[in-house]
DNA sequence: CATGAATGAGCGTTCATTCAT
DNA sequence: GATGAATGAACGCTCATTCAT
């Protein structure tokens, strides 16, 4: 029996042992088959994420498929259809990076170290997901990606915006259309990601030049 | 109708307006003139960059030679693959847009008014042209372009470079790998045209703004 | 619910109404009462003729088996293959359209009065069951029917044929193939319902001429 | 030097050999390369017949360039879709049938010989074209087939069912709608052409029993 | 050199059927 | 017995490329 059943009929307040062989039994006989299993949607998300990384937005389903060990046919049972997947991994990949950003960020103290934590975070997520990185770039320029899922994605970003329009708040650009300055972090981030794939022997120094730009460019 | 083929008509004894016209064809056919190839390979390179700009870099060479004009297979004596049409639009958008940025560079005199003449050069090309803007941005991703075509494109950059180099000389990234600012500068470019293009308005401010911000991050 | 397994509920000593139902569940399913399956089997063969109706022959049992309101892999217990389940709904098709020909006929008196009433009777019954008659219509034509099934579906209108033969017998076609005098009737019976369908307002006049048609065309 | 060609140099009043060299050369250099085989449409469409005739409606559209001796996707360089395929292929059968059925009509004389002529007609056309009758009875259920296809193959036997408005003039069916008395008509083909096919030595017979059945029932 | 029909591998997706739960 | 995820062959259709005309 598993633990789910298990709890199931403590939930109801029951604890006879034939009653709950009766669950188990009811379980299984109604919609509880062999669930959706979220490995294999995690599977699926990782073999598409390569498989972008190598192929491009052309990378064929069947490949996905294949990579992610499972039927051709068995990727539609978790996406409804090529587009569905590709911005499901797109809303994901943004989620993971954002987490990344902002994990174990200090909840207070001096602004410019926090920004610095955040984007350290961000460019080492970056620099050790390079797969994801460049799915997330193809992605991106998809037309494939609604623009649902595009605020889907802003909205996950909220709190590492905020961040960035507390430091806004007094420097050059303040004025400026806050698009505006999520599109240069964006850039210089890439460059400084760029410059550290390329050169991994200084990739810390690097890391910080790239944030000392983006702190003048924001001064 | 040219005088010369008028006159070879005539000399056939044929006055029929649509025969003369098949003579005209014929010969230019047979190289009486300089085919007009040129021409064509121009149009296959406009209708490929509209075609990007509006079905992504999976557009079909179909698709492309339809909106040329010619024939599906003409496509073909002017490029001997589709990826091989699309280096060379990538190549020529580029050089293209290099050529643009350094019009009528005041020669000598203030280095700041150099680069911004190259930067406003620049970024109103991008806005004023925004298919051109778009299909190389498709490109730019495209697992089909060649390191080979990215040199080449390097290569033309050559002067635009040199000026960057000339600013970078004197402030903090004086040691950062000159990719490095190449690629600080596109990410800028980039966020200050969509700025631009979202907010038309205001378009000379959000230009200045970029610039500026440009130099703060340089300097 | 019925009493039964209110009283087994009881006993188990537990007035969760959720878990009563799980156990009113479970008790069908361990054979405490006869298992649904009669009504299962119908509500498939219903589901069936609606998609057929709708969708064509190529109606998915995906689709059948959701209109069924049962799971997909469900139907397979009831039919073994799709192909089967069609079988099985042609043949209970035909029975039902013979069955509602023959009601309350008239067991003796003038034949042409006999006649006309099971004719009547079929005609409305198609006309008042469009879908059944739909899919009949499709099911005809299928490859899928077996010539077992076709002749299974002859021996359940044995009585109604018997009708038939008996008006033939002294008319101009005694010596024609019987299955000629058949294919006749269902020629018939078909443009008299799709006139009826077309011109509900005349219904019964069509439906008189038609038999008046058969009568004369079998004289 | 095709015919065409020389055809065309006479139109345009020209003698003279070289220029109609030209005149080759140019008609090869524009739009004239490898025309649409009027062959391959046909095979096509037989093949689809056959098809149809040994798989139903869901004959592949593989299977039917095979059969054809064509590439797999060179069929939709003829017919845009399968249904497209399907829905000329309809029109063209019943419009072969129609044409059967009216060849060699005796322009004038007794109303019910001429009638006589075209049933002989189509029911040997139909007689001695099985494929193209399942085909036609396939389609003539299929969804796919338009309304506008359905008209449009109406029209096509128009002058047949002039014939046949003509000898509903006089009978029982007069203030029937037409429609019924077509439906009645082709019912009682099917059944005579199937009664044929099963019997072919009484084929004659069995054909003209036919018809005397379809003139007592419109009387 | 221009043309567009021909090609066939490949695509995204569907579906009857199986089977672990 | 019931469930629905899993399967993989097939489907209709597209497309870069070739080549006869």
């Amino acid at each position: 029996m598993t633990q789910d059943t298990t709890k199931i009929a403590t939930f109801f307040g029951c604890h006879s042992p034939h009653l709950i062989d009766c669950l188990v039994t009811y379980c299984y006989s109604v919609g509880m088959a062999r669930p959706k299993s979220e490995d294999k949607r995690n599977a699926i998300m990782e073999a598409a994420t390569r498989a972008i990384a190598s192929q491009g937005l052309s990378a064929s389903t069947a490949l996905i498929a294949k990579e992610a060990g499972i039927a051709n046919g068995s990727l539609f049972t978790y996406f409804e259809t090529k587009t569905d997947l590709f911005n499901q991994l797109y809303l994901e990949l943004k989620t993971e990076m954002t987490a990344a950003a902002m994990k174990d960020l200090p909840e207070s103290g001096d602004l410019r170290k926090q920004v610095f934590h955040a984007w350290s975070n961000w460019i080492y997520w970056a620099v050790s997901n390079p797969y994801k990185r460049y799915a997330l770039r193809q992605l991106n320029v998809s037309d494939g990606i609604t623009p649902a899922t595009r605020s889907a994605a802003d909205k996950v970003a909220v709190e590492f915006n905020d961040l960035i329009k507390r430091i806004r708040a007094h420097g050059s650009l303040q004025t400026a259309p806050f698009s505006f300055v999520g599109a240069l972090l964006n850039g210089l981030a890439e460059a400084t990601i760029v410059t550290m794939v390329n050169d991994p022997d200084n990739a810390e120094k690097h890391c910080k030049t790239g944030f000392e730009t983006f702190w003048r460019a924001i001064s």
